[in-house]
RNA sequence: UGGGGUGUAGCCAAGUGGUAAGGCACGGGAUUUUGAUUCCCGCACGCCCAGGUUCGAAUCCUGGCACCCCAACCA
């Protein structure tokens, strides 16, 4: 399983580049920096992984940092589970876990350097007139009347900001760099913003001025002793400003900033925003829905976290935007749990079968391999007795080409066990097929039966002793490939795929399935790969959810020839 | 009409002047008491397009084209 072929991609080049350089003495530090304003997704496992991998690989370190700069939009609940996600990863900063609240105080000072040095200064233009003054992507902007303010005039002015002596939006610090720049993040971007009256989780009410990303990124990568500072590409453009920023204060360092295209995943949306909207809109049942891309949402569905680092690997790290196939992700975990799921026998449709020459008070316990490629896992006892269940899917009436299942008056093995004979199908008033009365052949347990093939081999569940269960079978979230695809910004709520969730109830599960502790996991033969529910584990009924199907090629041949 | 990026198979993705890795998907076959797994075999005379340089170009040069990102007191 742990066949890490080294991962080779244009940012590791740089690393192995610089090492050789022997820039920053060999040193190799790294940095993932959430925004605690959501929980994190498969969007950032693919930067956690890179950046973590980066620093286990080249014995560096790489720092778990909240880029916690905005109150309005962050929480406490989101920086707990941001660190429990990382967490289950598989990854460890040590005692590396940073805020860049930390560095608030140091960032005033950077801030008060800057403006003595002219190079930033305190507007009193309102938000829109700061648009309209900044120009167009084809114009160049216009200073603004206060760019040429004395410097103890804008020392005395932030320190006031600092006090609270103005109201929100009353005044900004700007950087001083170049109005008419080509580049919109240099037009004398916001340092800092007013915000009153809101409790920051870490700082609580202890500022009322808060510094803008473009700003606090570049000394916190520096204050912490990034080497390389890893991030996506939309803020390529922002590279400049990064390096102004460094250039410009006295900070030990200047950390180099790459940038990498994110990831795209079909049939879902890797947005912060659009998943909470989900969350917020009621699309979805929390967070850690089982068909949200979030980490808490793989999980809960039963992901494994080495299947998710797998994933990561694969889809490689370039700069060309993409849009991987979800069947790669779930490559990833049938891969895993093929390996290492234990093997059961679960009915989700049940259609009752009544074997009629099986002694009615008789109960065979019969021996069942829990993994046929992996002899350690061992072996259970399944009990069968006259009245079972199999799936609705595994019996015809009328056999189309090529069906190897139960059909009437026809043979199929039941796994582990006998051969049974179709001899007789019941049905309602309603031409419905109620049960079975079946035959079976008592010298076939374990042996071919004599001058007959069976083709067929089905699952099945004891009537009697079987177990109660609710099934919930996931499915895409979105029926459209790309669901962000279009002008509309909001389009992709309208493509949310209604039948995302089945819930089947009143399944069948083998008694040893009784036992199961939440969060176990099981090939449920024939089907698919499914997980005991982590949170609903005060219902009556034990709820099982659908990981993943196994690859089902007989599906694909009646899909390509419905007529059989 | 500005700036920054990216174009290699259906989808990811190696490749850094010497004759197109790998994975997923797909097609064919073998084994199988899971139509699973596993195992073989096949799958780019071609690298966005057009010119050019070179003995030799996906790689270098010139000119096009397509797509993505940027005008929050968000990150």
């Amino acid at each position: 399983m742990e066949t890490i072929q080294r991962p080779n991609n244009f940012i590791l080049h740089i690393i192995e580049q610089d090492l050789s350089d022997n820039k920053n003495n060999g040193r190799i530090v790294t940095r993932f920096p959430p925004e605690p304003n959501g929980y994190l997704h498969i969007g950032h496992a693919k930067s956690i992984c890179l950046n973590f991998g980066i620093a286990g690989d080249y014995q560096g370190n790489c720092n778990l940092r909240f880029d916690d700069t905005n109150p309005h939009k962050e929480n406490a609940e989101f920086v707990d589970a941001i660190q429990k996600d990382v967490q289950w990863l598989g990854f460890d900063w040590g005692d590396h876990l940073y805020f860049a609240s930390d560095y608030f105080e140091k960032l005033y000072e950077f801030a008060v350097e800057l403006i003595n040095k002219q190079k930033a200064y305190v507007c009193d233009l309102t938000a829109e007139e700061i648009r309209e003054y900044r120009g167009t992507l084809t114009q160049p902007g216009a200073n603004s009347p206060y760019r040429e303010r004395s410097i103890n005039e804008n020392l005395d002015l932030f320190k006031r900001m600092r006090n609270g002596e103005f109201a929100d939006g009353e005044r900004v610090l700007r950087a001083k760099i170049d109005i008419t720049s080509p580049n919109m993040n240099l037009r004398d971007p916001t340092l800092y913003r007013i915000r009153h009256g809101v409790i920051h989780h870490q700082t609580g009410e202890a500022w009322c001025i808060y510094p803008m990303y473009d700003y606090t990124h570049p000394i916190s990568d520096a204050l912490e002793g990034v080497t390389h500072s890893i991030c996506t590409l939309e803020f390529e453009d922002h590279r400049p400003l990064y390096d102004w920023v460094l250039d410009n204060v006295s900070v030990p360092c200047h950390p180099q900033q790459i940038e990498f295209s994110r990831l795209n995943l079909e049939y879902t949306v890797v947005s912060k925003r659009k998943l909470n909207q989900l969350v917020e809109e009621g699309h979805v049942e929390g967070w850690d829905d089982p068909r949200m891309p979030t980490i808490s949402g793989l999980r809960r569905r039963g992901y494994t976290a080495a299947a998710i680092r797998d994933f990561c690997g694969r889809i490689g790290v370039t700069k060309s935007d993409n849009v991987v196939e979800i069947g790669v992700l779930e490559n990833c975990i049938r891969e895993d749990l093929n390996a290492n799921a234990s093997r059961r026998m679960a009915v989700l449709h049940p259609l009752k079968i009544i074997i009629d020459n099986f002694p009615a008070d008789k109960v065979e316990e019969l021996d069942a391999i829990n993994h046929p490629q992996d002899p350690s896992q061992g072996i259970r006892k399944i009990p069968f007795t006259r009245e079972i269940f199999i799936d609705r899917e595994d019996f015809r009436e009328e056999a189309p080409r090529k069906y190897k299942r139960l059909v009437s008056g026809g043979e199929v093995r039941l796994r582990y066990g006998y051969v049974i004979r179709c001899d007789e199908v019941v049905k309602n008033n309603q031409g419905e097929i109620i049960e079975l009365h079946c035959s079976y052949d008592a010298s076939t347990l374990g042996a071919d039966p004599e001058g007959r093939k069976v083709k067929g081999v089905i699952h099945w569940v004891s009537a009697s002793h079987g177990v109660e269960a609710e099934i919930r079978l996931y499915d895409r979230l979105f029926n459209h490939p790309t669901p962000n695809q279009g002008a509309g910004d909001n389009d992709y709520r309208e493509r949310l795929n209604p039948d995302s969730l089945r819930t089947l109830t009143r399944c069948r599960i083998e008694p040893a399935l009784a036992d199961a502790m939440p969060g176990d996991r099981f090939q449920f033969e024939r089907v698919g790969y499914f997980c005991l529910d982590q949170a609903m584990v005060s219902t009556d009924v034990p709820v099982f959810n659908r990981i993943v199907t196994l690859r089902d090629t007989w599906a694909k041949l009646e899909k390509q020839h419905p007529a059989g």
